[in-house]
DNA sequence: GCCTCGATCGTCCTTTCGGACGATGCCGCG
DNA sequence: CGCGGCATCGTCCGAAAGGACGATCGAGGC
């Protein structure tokens, strides 16, 4: 018998996910979670096999999905962590990886896929949906652009339409020092204007 | 009894859905749909009370959650429409409104203002959920801004990162013409940079 | 200890943007 | 028929953005 714990804020989701789980008979979720926190706090009392994690949780979002992915990989004795999400950005498929995620799922999967993916987790293999694992290999191939931390500050208030002044004000710099990380965003993302550098960034997944 | 269409692309909140109205002794699921078009059909042949409608429906999508409730809201003796969505851009509310939607759920929402909206749509009641409820008054106050179609066709180039001469060559027109556009696309959003109008845009859902 | 990288600041110069005018032709609505 | 909205084009000019240099300082890796 595998044990589950589901954690994503939308209890539909969860409703449904149970509902699915309940139709196999070596499945059986033993505890749920709406919040991060929640989820750690299960999968550190339950000690499951397999716990299904959603990465974005609701606005009022205190920590991530990828944040207690890690702390539950960080716990002795971890269950495997399977993440189940709408999207499929690079960085968040990246950042889940890195965070110790042994499966990356879109919610849009057919169920079988689904099953078959906590069977494999349970057994220590690592399942990546099809559409994840080609756009693995495109990552690959294209090693990835990867901003600072500054960078995407400066890149978020350009992305809200602050002018260069605006983010050096915001920021406390000089406006030399906001062009300067402008022009170091360009060249990474290989653009040559704010508004393509935005759009870049977005289609990356860099910004939301 | 009150029998219900349940329209989404993602297996698993249809058996949310499905596992939800289960525990309700009056509600009755006798049809489930992937794709908008089923969904029209299954209105048409099982003539429910209610139908749910996703808007969203994954990329292959022929037609949108809008169009089909449009549709099923011109069949005879149409049932009502409730939608559910994840999301609550002003446009997708507004446009699901006018297509005849009695109700705007978002999925995060608890399981009994679910039922509890859909016993109330069965009822001929429009039950709109509290988050969009204020935002549709904010939309009353704060009149919509509406692009002209050119317009939206500028804007998008520049989101995509094109400099004015750019837009200007592929849509074959002047520079200067493109400079007026985009003068009156601020004047409507009331920014005054490029920049600031693609975020603008995106966020009331003019752009995606 | 050196080297790289990120963050910070500077100057000079060119290109691009955006504002402020004005003008024409077309189309739909009352 | 006139009026307003849309699309089109034009000029002039100041402000903003971006490119091309160079430079300092601290943190972290080999």
């Amino acid at each position: 018998m595998i044990r589950l714990v589901i954690a994503d804020d939308h209890p539909i989701v969860r409703a449904g996910l149970i509902a699915l789980f309940g139709l196999e008979p070596d499945l059986e979720v033993v505890a749920e979670a709406g919040t991060p926190d929640e989820a750690v706090a299960c999968a550190e009392r339950e000690n499951p096999d397999v716990v299904l994690m959603d990465l974005q949780f609701g606005s009022h979002a205190d920590t991530t999905g990828v944040e207690a992915t890690r702390r539950i990989r960080a716990l002795e004795a971890p269950p495997y962590v399977l993440v189940l999400t709408n999207y499929d950005t690079d960085a968040d498929i990246l950042g889940a990886v890195e965070a110790g995620a042994s499966g990356y799922l879109l919610k849009d999967a057919p169920p079988h896929e689904l099953t078959a993916a906590v069977r494999a987790a349970a057994a220590g293999e690592s399942a990546l949906a099809p559409v994840i694992a080609s756009r693995l290999l495109d990552r690959m191939r294209a090693p990835r652009v990867s901003l600072s931390s500054r960078e995407i500050e400066v890149l978020e208030l350009v992305a809200a339409g602050r002018s260069n002044s605006e983010v050096a004000d915001e920021l406390f710099v000089s406006e030399t020092t906001v062009k300067s990380h402008l022009a170091h965003i360009f060249s990474k993302l290989d653009v040559s204007s704010r508004t393509a550098a935005v759009s870049a960034a977005r289609q990356k997944g860099i910004l939301r």
